[in-house]
DNA sequence: TAGTGCATGTAATGCGTTACATGATTTC
DNA sequence: GAAATCATGTAACGCATTACATGCACTA
């Protein structure tokens, strides 16, 4: 099948253990949304996709009485997601209006101009605040490799606040 | 009128000196491709709707025998670029298929799901490559808000880099 | 004279979000 | 009894890329 954007989400999130579409939606919130969103206009599109293409099953799983279809990952499923994970090809993009704002800041006085660095720090401080308010604090300890991702987005937070402050010391000190 | 995504970037663009869309496409590519992409099938567009708004003037400007059409800032374009730069709403938001294989690692063999890591790193050492090939070596320095988006990207490379070497020996290391 | 660069634009397509519609169940 | 949560889905819209069409001018 033809694989997009929102395909490997959904595949890798049912490879981890059988879940509904609400559920999906509610994984990716929960942990991937800061680097990979995605919306019910995608998933369960998606999942039908999938379905179809045999890389996944579903079945109405009871649950009390309210409806409910839940989806199981398929050998041939496993077998493409493997063959993703085995993709190298690595492009970095971003798309960054705080990033656009400060290109153009030498139209601004020199002090609003530092104003909106200390914004964007502050965009990294809320970003900051939310990613620590993922941690449910359950103390069931990550797969290594979630774990990882986590602590890149931390980590990346961090170094995004002393970069900012590095830079205002820098201008400033002119 | 009603801004869009790639409207600050062109309007911004003209902030700088008179311009045609090709000459704005250029300049994208060659100065703010990696954190605010645009197109022509937006560019040319937008720069009409800039014009009906009032924001630019267009000019027949002869080259040669070539056709060429010259857009410039006009004082209301000005204003409007200086109320967007003044907004400070930061979010920070990125899509990074890399970040969503490495979250599926743990479904890999461990010495597989160590390479995703190592090609991550590739990935930000092209992007350096990239991005220091940018760098036309004129010695004409660049105004300082333009030249700190510049070493944004700069260290932001040199910071993931770094910090998939850190990541890997932790994780071998046990 | 062939290739590259300058130059303008549109149409088709795809990706993704937002908003809406619907309704059952659980919790306070 | 009200509010929150579980649950599934679609339609409309907007944003962006890709591919294409066209043609002149300069340079090797």
């Amino acid at each position: 099948m033809e694989a997009t954007a929102v395909t490997w989400a959904v595949l890798g999130l049912l490879s981890q253990r059988a879940r509904s579409g609400y559920d999906i939606k509610n994984a990716v919130d929960r942990t991937i949304r800061h680097f990979w969103a995605a919306s019910y206009g995608q998933i369960y599109p998606e999942l039908k996709r999938l379905e179809a293409a045999g890389w996944i099953e579903g079945a109405d799983a009871a649950n009390g009485g309210r409806a409910r279809r839940e989806y199981r990952i398929t050998a041939a499923g496993r077998q493409a997601l493997a063959d993703w994970l085995h993709g190298t090809e690595t492009r970095i993009e971003l798309r960054d209006e705080s990033l656009l704002r400060l290109f153009f800041a030498d139209r601004l006085p020199a002090e609003e101009a530092l104003g909106l660095l200390r914004a964007r720090r502050e965009g990294y401080g809320a970003m900051l605040a939310y990613l620590r308010s993922l941690d449910d604090g359950s103390g069931t300890p990550d797969p290594p490799f979630v774990d990882l991702v986590y602590r890149w987005a931390l980590d990346y937070c961090a170094w995004g606040i002393e970069w900012c402050d590095r830079q205002e010391q820098r201008l400033t000190s002119r």
